[in-house]
DNA sequence: CATGAATGAGACTTCATTCAT
DNA sequence: CATGAATGAAGTCTCATTCAT
């Protein structure tokens, strides 16, 4: 049921939290991350300074490694919760349902909402800020980042043995990872196009529309 | 001709350096700009110190200042350049080509060498690096893009017309440039895939050619 | 009074610091602008570096952003400081004397103080590095500099009125001005001369007491 | 005479050109002086680069040193000339004239011309860089100062003997010193005030003019 | 836990000077 | 003599990080 997601997300975000690999926006190092999710994304790593972050949230830069080791580790911190979420609001998406349509439709509009959203859902700073991060980050993140990957390619290898798509799932996800985070420079959730009319688009480039909407 | 290419190509770039438009890459200011785009292309603008360019090319730090007034008019020379050179390129490709299939095709297979190509026709800055420029560089470099993107979106228009890709040209542009510009984080040119079938793949996924080309 | 000047001069640089016109030299910034006021004094602005002004307070040259934005905007805090002070200086000088002789005197003698005194009274800064600063420094401190400027011309004004000065008070404000700063190249306070006497001979200058005070 | 000037000077600087003390202004080497003198003289020797002293003659900064061996050597250069010229010009200014007050006022306008004038005659340099000069520098033009400063005193002590100045000639000559070149930033040649008019002002002040312009 | 002054390495940039052409 | 690319030392400034309070 599409209506009961938003009680499910924070059920299921809730119990994340509980188990230690989310941290609750309330606090202070929620709040920073929340923080340092938004302005990596926006500004870029590099170009985002601790006193950006602590300002961010209304403290003094000092105080901002009482919270992290240092600034690598916040956005892996950003990095890995990002992925947290990300991996179980996706498989949120996809409960229940059948469709091989359907469900990538799902995985699309809920990548969509992480790359656009400003609640610390930055799927694009994962993206795109990978290379800022240190090796040992980089390490530490791949295994999550498999976990993540898995859930997309058992919806395209659905979706690719039904006739869905052509292309094989390994390079159709990643030819699909780049056209979705790269819709953060030029994207207006604001504008004309929603951000469901964007996951509509999206599918339809990726699937053979032209079956489905004769002219 | 397709195997014309490469002679054509010397040639219309050649009349570019005569313009002045590009760099030849033998002199002083052609190599740092090669070496810059190398650089900025794989460990970014901001993590690419002006020493590293000039070692690089083998010269001092400062004398890097003798071709460029800042390490910002680097990375706008680069973007410049490249847009120059892919504008050259694109038109080459597509030149003579009536089919609207073969033509996206071209393109396609024009920007991925361009994304990939080590040569100085780094692509992949332009898009990634956009933030890192400032502001009256991307000015500048914006009218450029229009010249650039328009080239695609004639292309893509005609492909929207025949039915052969049925998102707007406008949104399915943006999407495929994330698409493109991405595989320089994963595609390896020395693979079992080819750039041609890589090419090949994102034309598929463009168009289902699945359908109107069964095996 | 004369002998109540030093007690009063306590007070009323006390109420400036109060104002946020003046630093206390008490603390590290005040340190460093009585520092910097010296260096630029003696070696000039362009040949201080801010290696130099850190290690006349003792610290690192990075820590000098900490209390200043910019080695201007050190030169400017020095000249604004300068100005407050010795604008209250004068004032207090000239309080209670009637004789536009003794007036004059006063001020002359306040401001070679300021010239020669080795406590951040950087008078000389104000006149020889007025090139060094920046347009919007030099712009802002214009207006300060007419308050300052204001009290000598009145007080010159009354001696040309009343005969005591034969040359306009604007002409005869600027010759003196470089007369007076020009002392610190050449004038020694521990040599015969003390700075009254210079004071004295300075306003013999200018008055030709010889006359009214025949010896 | 005074309407026979301009030819003797010509005719005494001549001989100094010939003595080699002087150098032709029609020579590369002499326009580079007089630029030097002119753009230390309004910008400061700091902030005036090579580059810039190059530009002024319209040659590239390379050949500046075919010239000269350092910017300090121009600096110094500029400076020796400048004293061998206004000693000439300062001796034929009172050649002939016997009253103590002309002969002051001779010398007075001589100085404010050679540091008004902008055809190399830049006085001001050797009052205002005298401490960018290095220490060798500063030897050398030590005893060449001493010589026109000589000049100075005799007029000046002349004029003491006859109760013309009360103030003694070492003291007031010093002042005099930095009243007159402190004319630089101030004194506007094209504006209602003249030259000539400032040149009298000045005696105005040094002497007891009230004596001279009863009211 | 929070602060904020201090650190110090390292960034970009300038500029007098050299030297092969 | 002139050029102009190259040098390299030194300049100002930034910023992640530390630590006494």
């Amino acid at each position: 049921m599409q209506h009961s997601a938003p009680e499910n997300n924070q059920k299921v975000l809730g119990e994340l939290m509980a188990a230690g690999l989310l941290t609750d926006p309330a606090t202070p190092r929620g709040r920073l991350l929340q923080a340092s999710a938004h302005l990596f994304s926006s500004k870029g790593f590099e170009r985002t300074t601790v006193r950006d972050l602590a300002a961010a949230v209304g403290i003094q830069s000092g105080s901002i490694f009482h919270h992290f080791r240092s600034k690598d580790d916040i956005l892996r911190a950003v990095m890995e919760e990002t992925i947290h979420r990300n991996t179980a609001l996706m498989r949120m998406a996809i409960e229940g349902l059948e469709d091989p349509r359907e469900r990538l439709l799902a995985l699309i509009r809920c990548e969509l909402q992480s790359i656009m959203g400003g609640t610390g859902e930055a799927m694009s700073v994962l993206v795109y800020e990978w290379r800022s991060l240190s090796e040992e980050g980089q390490l530490l993140i791949l295994g999550l980042r498999d976990i993540y990957e898995g859930v997309w390619l058992d919806v395209l290898q659905q979706a690719y043995e039904t006739g869905l798509v052509t292309v094989e799932p390994f390079v159709l996800r990643r030819l699909l990872t780049g056209a979705l985070s790269w819709t953060i420079t030029w994207f207006n959730p604001q504008g004309q196009m929603s951000l469901d009319d964007l996951a509509e688009k999206a599918l339809e480039m990726l699937t053979c529309s032209a079956n489905k909407h004769p002219i």
